[in-house]
DNA sequence: AATATAAATGCAATATAATTGCATTTATAT
DNA sequence: ATATAAATGCAATTATATTGCATTTATATT
């Protein structure tokens, strides 16, 4: 799901200045291609970065369609890299997210988020669909045991 | 969605005291078919309740399956009342929520969550679908202007 | 009906998370 | 090389959630 990623021109093509910190997080969020949640990219970028400006960055960069967030159970907001067809205006965030409920990490799964008709009056713009149970590795786990 | 609620039968069912504060939340909650959040309630009853204690009941609730909990996009908690099958053990909170970016309001629908195949290795417990757009309201709000 | 007791509530204090204002630093256009 | 507009870091503030404990309340038992 995540291809090779060149912050430099991501930055570029959003007209976003180049500053070290603003490569480095998306370094850290094209390493893996599960969503990374704030408070672990805070606890592994907290000595190079303030809190704030992570804050900012990761604001900034769900605004320009760069990052999508994704919301946990618990209300943290996890980040990952948006496809390439993401805009400030509308991301297009459709595949199905898979949310571990043992290792608490996020998957963007390469399963298209199915259709579901409106009532009438009701007109959606997005659509969200979260699964929770036990991922590959978390299962993997068990069997070890 | 919401059916009348009787807050001292679902009180007794789920071996909970009866308090005045566990029946106002429930009432209150069971005003509307659309989801409450905690702000929401803690602005209505901060009055007749304490705000630690209706985190600990809102909390209590969703243990026992009466209430589910909805996470809205900017990670606050919105509350509805559970269909009868819902349990401590496991929600089944199969339908989809239509949560509305005008009004911030979340709706219950009618709409069951449609089915998706998990990748090999992951086993899913429970799927949400949340869908994001205009309500029936706020439609008609804009027509009228 | 009175009472023992286990649980729930409210308050104060603490912890955690997010935001704002402002001085300083940095990127980039000229 | 430098001007300037923007980004960063720090301090302070604000918002949100949790914990401990004394007091109050519900209910089971007599």
């Amino acid at each position: 799901m995540n291809m090779k990623i060149d912050p430099t021109n991501i930055l570029k093509e959003h007209a976003l200045k180049h500053t070290k910190q603003r490569v480095r997080v998306l370094e850290e969020i094209a390493l893996d291609t599960v969503a990374i949640s704030q408070p672990e990219l805070e606890k592994k970028l907290g000595k190079e970065i303030d809190r704030v400006t992570l804050y900012r960055i990761l604001n900034i960069y769900e605004d320009k369609g760069i990052l999508h967030r994704i919301m946990d159970m618990n209300g943290t907001a996890n980040y990952a890299i948006c496809s390439s067809s993401c805009s400030a205006e509308h991301h297009h965030d459709e595949h199905i997210h898979f949310n571990c409920t043992t290792c608490n990490k996020i998957y963007c799964l390469d399963v298209a988020v199915p259709h579901s008709t409106m009532p009438k009056g009701f007109t959606a713009k997005t659509v969200n669909t979260t699964a929770y149970g036990t991922c590959e590795k978390c299962n993997l786990e068990v069997k070890k045991n």
